[in-house]
DNA sequence: TATTGTTATACTCTATAACTATA
DNA sequence: TATAGTTATAGAGTATAACAATA
């Protein structure tokens, strides 16, 4: 197979056409990318610390503990003590942070929604026939 | 259909964790997704105006000026009067630019892959099915 | 006057280096 | 000493407002 055709090839400039597209909307709250990740990991895993946002973000330390500060003063996470050290700062969201994720999650959605429905029906069967292998696919980013 | 099983809510997540998982490469040369987009569309277009770049990349036209700046300083864009309009700045990327592009290009491609390399053939052969109809997904994001 | 682009200024986001507090 | 986190500082990136040059 050439290079020019691999499934990668083939697969980025649609990820990056639809990447740039919903890059570019005006999202309710436009959190940052980064910032919506936060929020995110700590909905679905509960309160954690700096140093493993930090490296689960890939973001250095202090830009963590930046980022956790605007989102405090934003209202969407609290900090609150480790009780068994000292040291640690424990992040967890706050109802107002979910209600962010929901909103920005919504807007995604329908606007992904609104281009499906622009879209000939076989090719949306097709794509949504597609799905589970994407997730799987998309699952292998965690593997390695 | 549900809220939660449309569509567009399906193909979010994948979405979101292939490219946060691009995003959080540490590809060679590391350009921002606007310079580089502003880079393939020279590579794809030619020269272009500053007005229409920002116009396009959807940034203000300052945005716009300062990342032509940025760019030509890096070597890899070049700045020529409008022989027509002397208001007019017309950039052109350079072949510096076009093997920054042509570099990150490929590190991009091999990482996706990796990926389909990993994965069942049987999926890779039905995303590999699915490619055009989300071509045309993503081509309806010029459209509207 | 309208258009093209730049300069001035400020804010967000992120990084590295140096620091404090706890283990 | 090592670890968790913060503070200090700087640079990239982007925006709006004000400006200069050309049409």
């Amino acid at each position: 197979m050439v290079a020019d055709e691999s499934r990668g090839s083939q697969l980025l400039p649609v990820l990056a056409q639809l990447v740039r597209f919903l890059r570019q909307l005006d999202s309710p709250d436009n959190p940052s990318p980064v910032a919506l990740g936060v929020l995110r990991r700590l909905d679905r895993e509960g309160p954690s610390r700096i140093t493993d946002l930090a490296r689960l973000e890939r973001t250095s330390q202090p830009g963590m503990t930046q980022l956790v500060g605007r989102l405090e003063r934003a209202g969407l996470v609290l900090r609150t003590a480790d009780a068994q050290d000292g040291r640690v700062v424990l992040v967890e969201v706050t109802e107002e942070g979910r209600a962010l994720i929901a909103r920005t999650h919504a807007y995604y959605v329908a606007t992904l929604d609104k281009l499906f429905d622009r879209l000939d029906p076989a090719d949306c069967e097709t794509i949504v026939a597609a799905l589970p292998a994407l997730e799987r696919l998309a699952g292998e980013t965690a593997a390695g």
